[in-house]
This record gives C-alpha cells, sequence and structure tokens, in this order.
DNA sequence: AAATGCATGTAAGACGTTACATGATTTT
DNA sequence: AAAATCATGTAACGTCTTACATGCATTT
C-alpha cells in the first residue's frame, strides 16, 4: 500500500469534517488551510480517484437534477488510514517559499528605497492575509478546537510579520534621516499608511 | 527572453553576492536563505546551465589542482535581470506548507493527547530552527542589512511559534485538568520541557 | 588509511499550478 | 437574460526532491 501523499491526506481529513464532492473539498480548503495548506482541482480531482482505487474513500453518484455529483466519504481503511497519520511521530515537514524574504534578503544589491518598497509590498499582502482571517474569526463560534487554533496562530504570525514589516520601515526611514541630518539640512515629510 | 524562473532568482542573487560555483551556491543557499528559499543540487546545475543559455552569466573553468571547477560571474544583462526583479512591483509570492498546522487543524479527529503531541512536535521542529540561527546570529556583524532582517524577523517568527505552541499547550492541559477536577479529585504531575 | 569536504552532475519520479473545457442550476 | 454558483475534469507545463554516481583534495 502506498503511503498518503500529501494531498491525500487534506482530501481525507476533510471529508472526515463533513465535505462530499470534489468541489466541496475544493472550498473548504480555501475557506480554512490553504494558508498553510493548499489544494487545487488539478490535484483533488485525480487524488479522488487515487484515493478510492486504494479502497481509502467511496464515492456513489448522487446527481442533483441532471447535474452529475459524486459523493465521497471514507471507509474503515481510510479512517485508519487518517488516524495513522495524525498519530504519526517524527517531524512535521515545514516549507515555506517567501518570495519578499528573499528580495529582502538580496535588497543590499538595490538602492534603500526599492529595500523600503518591498517591505511595504510584504506589508500589504500580509495584512490583506489578515482581514481575511479575521473575517473568519467572527464564526469562531461554530469551529472546532483544531480549526480555532490554526486559525488563532495563523491571525497571530501574519499580525506579528505586519508589525515587524512597520518596524523595519521605520527604523530604515530614520537612519535616512539620521544620516541626512548629519550631512546637511533640509525637510522631509512622513508619509501615512493605509490599514 | 523567458522569465526568471524561481530558481534562477536566487542563483542570480547569489552569484552577485559573491558565490563562485554551484557547490558555493549550494552552501550558501543551505546557511542563509533556506527557511525561506532553498534550492537543491538538481536544480542548481541545470539551472546554471539555462542562464548561462540565456546569457544571464558566465562560467570559466578554473580547477583546483585535478579537480573541475567552473566560476561563473553575471553579465551585464544577468545584472539587469537581477535588479528587474528586485524592483518589480506586484505581490510578491508566499507559500506556506506546514505539516504541524494541518494535523493541528484536523485534531478534533483524534484525542487530546494526539493533538498535544502534535504540538509538541511543531515546537521542537521550530525551537531547532530558532537554534539554528541563533548559531548564524553571532556573526551578524559581518552581514549587510538585508541579511541582518532576514534573520531577525526569521528568528522573530520561529520564537513567536514555539512560544504560542508552549501557550497552547498550556492552555490545553489546564482545560483537561479542569474538566477532570469538575467530575472527581485525583493528582496529575507536570512535565517539564527541554529547550 | 580513513573521513570529511569540495565539486559536478543526472534520472526518475513526485508534486503542483494554470489554463482550458463543459454544462446544469440558482440567483439577480 | 445575465451572472454567479455548483460540479467535474484534463493536458501541458513548471518545479522540485531524492537518490545515485563519480572522483580529487585536505584534514585527522
Amino acid at each position: 500500500m502506498p503511503p498518503l501523499t500529501p494531498t491525500g491526506r487534506v482530501i481525507l481529513g476533510m471529508i472526515a469534517l463533513g465535505s462530499q464532492t470534489g468541489y466541496d473539498i475544493k472550498q473548504l480548503v480555501d475557506k480554512s488551510t490553504r494558508n498553510f495548506w493548499a489544494a487545487s482541482y488539478g490535484q483533488i480531482y485525480p487524488e479522488l480517484r487515487r484515493l478510492e482505487e486504494q479502497g481509502l474513500i467511496e464515492g456513489q453518484s448522487d446527481p442533483r437534477g441532471g447535474r452529475a455529483r459524486t459523493v465521497y466519504e471514507l471507509t474503515a481503511a481510510g479512517q485508519a488510514a487518517l488516524s495513522g497519520w495524525l498519530d504519526a511521530t517524527g517531524d512535521p515537514s515545514f516549507e515555506v517559499r517567501d518570495e519578499g524574504m528573499l528580495k529582502l534578503f538580496f535588497s543590499d544589491i538595490g538602492t534603500p528605497d526599492q529595500r523600503i518598497r518591498n517591505l511595504r509590498a510584504m506589508r500589504h499582502s500580509h495584512q490583506n492575509t489578515v482581514a481575511q482571517l479575521e473575517q473568519l474569526d467572527v464564526n469562531a463560534d461554530h469551529m472546532g478546537t483544531g480549526p480555532k487554533l490554526t486559525l488563532e496562530l495563523g491571525l497571530g504570525l501574519h499580525r506579528a510579520i505586519v508589525e515587524w514589516c512597520d518596524a523595519a520601515v521605520q527604523r530604515l526611514l530614520e537612519e535616512k534621516n539620521d544620516h541626512r541630518d548629519a550631512n546637511q539640512h533640509r525637510d522631509a515629510s512622513q508619509h501615512s499608511d493605509d490599514d
């Protein structure tokens, strides 16, 4: 028996949480886990096939009107596979690919202005994420403990990044001003940031 | 002209920072960016070829003794491509795949103990990362502003995750105790955590 | 003499996104 | 009547990791 693929895990989990169709799964992933574990249709539908072949899920046709629709549920083997994964010890995989940080890393190559623009772009995208998560947070009452915890952690992290970006920009601007003031006396006006 | 590939960017950047060989690049990536942008030999060497074909870098054979060795440097076009990327506006890509959080999200499926074990596993792996970054931090004097900033942000983030995991575990344990105390009176001993 | 580090590379496969295509149902 | 939502799927492509293979140079 091949081990659960990465996408296989999300799918089993989402079906366990009540998702029925491939479409359903995608909706739920986009609403809940996409910030730390995304999935696309191009992965989901083929993977549903494989999981059924492996006997971990079972689907049956359940059309709504003239519209084809396949409803899936976990088999006993599927529940076992899911539990086995959740119970497995050993460090969980963790990967980040952050273009903003990469640019920041290389930012000595460019101008100080470029660096600040980049920090503002980072700030902006993480602030977006915060706003999305805050939307979800309003119905935290109807959530299980797991989803509540991940939401809380996500909010905390993205907020921390936003705040750090703000602080970094401010520090860089002050350094720039210090440097300018040390050379000669001119005026500069400060910007105000949206939020 | 095809746009810079993801790995192409790191390679150009690392060469700009002074890396000379493919081996060099890999070493530097592993020491500096791998927590937010990794690269493997399987990507690096083929990509060096492509970048040379595109005229963005130029390599020349520079053996050390009987050992083959190719030293690369940026061409003018390569510097332009790198600057163009660093200067580009529009939100930078940002992706996370965090198995620990995914398990946490699904943790209502398992037992409370499983959830706590999972949180401890997360804590452990992020604490490892913190330790690695602290090693790098000791020679922060010799770093440019960019590397210093990414190091600082990385440290802050991973430390925040460690702390959040600790707090979450504690909260969950307290809830468990409250629940137990509400039913009947027994004793439980607390664990002590390594660090 | 052995182990570690320097240095280069490839092949196979795993994983993933994007873009496209199709069509029914429900809401506006 | 149009737009949004539900629902399923595929093909092409891009990207990346793992595992393997090789061999010289330096340090222990």
